[in-house]
DNA sequence: ATTAATTATTGGTTCAACCAGTAAACCACG
DNA sequence: CGTGGTTTACTGGTTGAACCAATAATTAAT
């Protein structure tokens, strides 16, 4: 059995080759590509392909082409998108997003109890008792993001739910992210429990002081009490 | 004296027409758009133009092309980024996005705490006195801006400053959000004190308490200790 | 009825040409 | 000499027609 390789597109290729110049400082801030006939020339292809690529990279907050002029690079850390943290490689990243995940989380959660229906809650259980016979690996990832979908859709947020797509593409973007995972397996499946448990205590603030692990021996009781 | 209009490129006209209704439901998710051909013909726009336009929005998360099938409408509850909230009009979303802006604060706050020097803290403050001096109005949201781009360099985090370029891009594109900052002038700007008062404090999960809200009255005492 | 070849439809790419802003080079005029 | 308008060359923006390549429905052969 051959996994099937699916061939890219010269768009896609363009795309990433390029990216790949300008985060790397080939192409520094504030500097302009080279002419679109000459870089289309260049990477041996057409140049409406490549402006194809640049219509992307616009999109992502790294170009502004200026008619007349020519396309000017922008600096990524000035206004690249968040989308573009799948592409940049840094093993602080990987803490960095646990972090934003989690905050992310208290935030979700906080929401979900004033907004949870039951139906919500019932799904997210339902959820997190099948992560309990799931294997850890790629399954168990998507389990993962299934309940985090869940919780969001249960605050009601738009902006959350937005957020957490793109933080799905870039955990996707990333291999090291499963393996944090599943070496956290028993972990996360207890905190699957105790953020069911939290939305149905409806406490917004201990909520998010729970999940940032911001608690007072006091609200340690009450918590424990509604357990 | 006029106003200078700047011309759209019809690529950018096209983005938002589709975006528009994608959003709106004319294509719903599942569902295909039109053969490029006939769209195009519809637009009244060449077919290489329109498939830049579809570069984007698929860069948007809004589109999948799938060769020899058609051009996929994704869900964008499902697969949108956050950048797609620049463009999604909600009242509820303006109170979301000061509740995002709240949590983003406290984190990069936190991360200062342990990661920022001493230039960085002079330059928040240069920042801070200088919007003393700034009317309410445009400038001061452009002052505002630059003092949290000031903290979130100073927190030392990539995800925190992609964050901001969306959320600062978001901001822009909803002119009720200038509105609401300066009918909180004064209180943004002992705001501004406070932030920069936690960060010399270097206690993390203290700072991260008071921008949430979250604090004890014993922490409330330390906290008045320290400034 | 099943399977293999054919065809129509769709996105992907290329080519060549022209339109439309911009800025530098140039030249005429004072 | 310098000022100001014109030309020119370079840039991105758009267009039309043609062809390649993947897919799915159709048709033909077994």
């Amino acid at each position: 059995m051959t996994t099937k390789i699916q061939a890219q597109r010269a768009v896609d290729l363009t795309v990433n080759h390029l990216r790949a110049d300008i985060l790397s400082g080939k192409y520094p801030p504030e500097s302009k590509l080279p002419p679109e006939r000459q870089l289309s020339s260049d990477l041996g292809i057409n140049r409406l392909t490549l402006r194809a690529a640049l219509s992307h990279l616009e999109a992502e907050g790294l170009l502004q082409p200026k008619h007349g002029q020519g396309v000017i690079v922008l600096d990524y850390q000035n206004s690249g998108s968040l989308e573009l943290l799948a592409h940049i490689d840094d093993d602080a990243l990987i803490e960095e997003l646990l972090v934003l995940r989690r905050n992310f989380a208290a935030e979700a959660v906080a929401l979900a109890c004033d907004h949870a229906s039951h139906r919500h809650i019932n799904k997210l259980q339902s959820i997190a008792n099948r992560q309990l016979d799931t294997d850890a690996g790629q399954n168990y990832l998507e389990g993962d993001i299934a309940f985090i979908k869940e919780l969001v859709a249960a605050s009601g947020s738009m902006t959350l739910i937005l957020l957490f797509n793109t933080i799905e593409r870039i955990m996707r973007a990333k291999p090291q992210i499963p393996i944090e995972l599943l070496s956290d397996k028993t972990a996360s499946q207890s905190s699957y429990r105790a953020l069911i448990a939290l939305i149905r205590y409806r406490n917004p603030d201990l909520a998010r002081k729970a999940i940032l692990g911001l608690m007072s021996p006091e609200d340690e009781q009450n918590l424990q009490k509604a357990l």
